[in-house]
RNA sequence: GGGCCCCUAGCUCAAUGGGCAGAGCAGGAGACUUUUAAUCUCUUGGUUGUGGGUUCGAGUCCCACGGGGCCUACCA
């Protein structure tokens, strides 16, 4: 029953892990009493903290939930993909490359940490705002709020007082969920686990301070933690709380300031991270959430959060864990970004719908890479190969049904294509000979073959190779065209080689022709041999193609081999070749 | 300690709720006036890491083992 045709013969629609989740979503929603009717959306929710470049790994909690948001959306269900952006998690390190001064920051919020690029208010626009751009070209359009306004707008108020108010349950929960510590012998035997023991030493020491040893558990596992009023960070240490006012009292470590808040009437902080998801869940009805498979690792947020979601009389959303992002190939650096590749860089070499269907052709649990290298061309030509077959109904299938989701969403329709696809690899190839113009381009593809109106209907295709081959092909794979004639090569030319060069540049048009250029190129060495352009060439002629070749991969790019050489002339044009095959007077 | 993923052609990888093991590259043959790095056609190549199990049927599900990789514990 899995597969082949139902029972009056009609094909099966495909089904995939999103359809397959788009179906949990709904089960989950009608479990909490909704239906179709009820006006109310199914609520798929996505978040991210904006610590730092939202790469291609991150990339994934959004897309993933955008393609199960984008399903229902076709059933033509109500529904919304709520983003949350983390933006009010504490500010943990300074990356390499930034001004060391910003360690003054640390345990500030990321909006309120200034932008060291100084183009964004904060920390965290800085990195929103390239990825939002981002999305907006892939096709997502997502409801976004960001945490540091919900959390001071007081909007979470009543949630953060019952966690408050249930703070012993919830330790009980997290205590369950706590493995052993690994026996200290062990711990101290990296740098980075004798760190972490030194920070759990100090902090037994400051348990010292406070009475009460049972007081101070309590406290050091309090769920809500305050920022400093004074200085903004979260390096506070909270010695009391009074159930009946809602005060809490905490004393800052990084700076002199000692006070009150009140978690009734002020909202100057946050609930802890493995408290604070589950809340949300309840409080957004979030019937759809993924997260990345550290997050679902036992004991892990998505697990104890599946727990807490209780206390609010929610429940857990149905789930997928995912795995991680990489990418291959030669990437190329950027100090600003740290080095991680981001959907921007992406976007640069791949079409949209490309970027998105290598996030949906797999399961989310399946881990890939995204290759900035050799495996693009590769990429783009199963992709081409993959829109033929979408084209014909009977092939439907999972990996059509792929196809689909990659090209066009239920809201933006179509994503753009090329209005004529030419392979990749043609495309790439010949860019890398023409330094860069895509007038030039555009030409020498129509010569070939490829018929078009204009360069735009290349587009978005001809530019992402355009920039593919001059920033992520290796120097060692690409064509280099000599600027100067090879004067000494020039010099020492043999008799042969002196009379083909001269057959060559004597018929050599102004106006390049490829039929001609090809007829020509070819025809030379038969000149040499007494033939005309157009006789069928003896074996002798063939060798004298051989060595008249080399000698023009030479004199013209400095290799032995190269492009073929019609398309060659073509992209260097009559005056450039004419040039380099002259000696220098 | 716990958990997850991977092992399939020489290489890189597909096969998405069990249903005929497939591509690309490389190799081979050929076509296009062409022994060239943009074209096209055809073709070689497999005990799916090992050993068991479930099933009419297993790359796919279960158990064990070997090898490789990742995550996790205290924090968010």
């Amino acid at each position: 029953m899995a597969r082949g045709t139902a029972r009056d013969g009609a094909p099966q629609a495909p089904v995939d892990w999103v359809t397959r989740a788009a179906d949990d979503a709904v089960r989950h929603a009608e479990q909490g009493g909704w239906t179709p009717e009820s006006g109310r959306p199914i609520t798929c929710a996505s978040g991210a903290s904006p610590s730092g470049p939202v790469h291609l790994g991150n990339l994934r909690e959004f897309l993933t939930v955008h393609f199960v948001a984008d399903e229902l959306a076709r059933r033509g269900l109500p529904v919304r993909h709520l983003h949350s952006w983390d933006d009010y998690d504490r500010f943990r390190k300074v990356p390499a490359g930034v001004d060391p001064s910003w360690a003054d920051h640390i345990g500030r919020p990321l909006s309120g940490v200034p932008d060291p690029w100084e183009c964004h208010d904060s920390w965290a626009d800085h990195f929103k705002e390239p990825l939002v751009a981002s999305l907006r070209a892939l096709g997502v359009e997502m409801e976004e709020v960001s945490q540091t306004e919900r959390y001071r707008a007081g909007a979470y108020r009543e949630q953060i007082l019952h966690a408050v108010a249930q703070r012993d349950r919830i330790e009980t929960v997290m205590a369950r969920y706590r493995t052993k510590a690994a026996p200290l012998s062990e711990a101290a035997e990296s740098a980075e686990e004798a760190a972490a023991l030194a920070d759990s030493v100090a902090n037994d020491g400051d348990d010292g301070n406070p009475s009460g040893l049972g007081a101070t558990n309590d406290l050091a596992r309090f769920p809500y933690k305050p920022y400093c009023r004074d200085c903004g960070r979260d390096t506070t240490i909270i010695t009391s709380y009074d159930d009946d006012s809602a005060d809490l009292a905490y004393t800052c470590t990084s700076c002199p300031f000692e006070g009150v808040t009140n978690l009734r009437t002020q909202d100057e902080g946050k609930l802890v991270w493995k408290v604070d998801w589950p809340m949300r869940w309840a409080v957004e009805g979030v019937d759809f959430e993924p997260g990345g498979v550290d997050h679902a690792s036992p004991g892990s947020s998505y697990t104890v959060g599946k727990e807490l979601v209780k206390l609010y009389d929610g429940r857990a959303p149905s789930f997928v864990g995912y795995s991680f992002v990489g990418a291959g190939g030669q990437v190329k650096m950027s100090s600003s970004r740290g080095g991680v590749p981001t959907a921007a860089d992406a976007l640069q070499i791949l079409e949209a719908p490309v970027l998105r269907w290598l996030y949906v052709r797999r399961q989310p649990k399946q881990a890939f890479n995204v290759d900035f290298g050799p495996e693009v061309v590769r990429l783009y030509d199963e992709w081409d190969a993959l829109g033929r077959k979408a084209a014909d109904p009977a092939k439907r299938d999972a990996q059509v049904l792929a196809f689909e989701r990659a090209s066009a969403t239920a809201t933006a329709g179509r994503l753009p294509v090329p209005a004529v696809v030419v392979p990749f690899r043609l495309l790439s190839s010949v860019a890398d000979v023409t330094a860069g113009s895509a007038d030039l381009i555009s030409r020498i593809v129509r010569e070939v073959g490829h018929d078009h109106d204009s360069v735009e209907d290349l587009e978005p295709r001809l530019g992402r190779a355009m920039t593919w081959t001059g920033e992520y092909v290796p120097e060692s794979e690409r064509t280099t065209v000599r600027t100067e004639p090879d004067a000494a090569r020039l010099a020492r030319l043999g008799d042969d080689e002196e009379l083909w060069l001269r057959h060559l540049l004597d018929r050599l048009p102004d106006r390049l022709d490829l039929d001609e250029t090809t007829t020509l190129v070819y025809g030379v060495p038969k000149l040499g041999r007494g033939l005309g352009l157009d006789d069928a060439p003896t074996d002798q002629v063939k060798a004298d193609q051989k060595a008249f070749f080399k000698l023009l991969y030479n004199l013209l790019v400095d290799a032995d081999r190269g492009p073929r050489l019609p398309t060659l002339f073509l992209a260097l044009g009559s005056d450039t070749v004419r040039r380099l095959l002259t000696p220098p007077t």
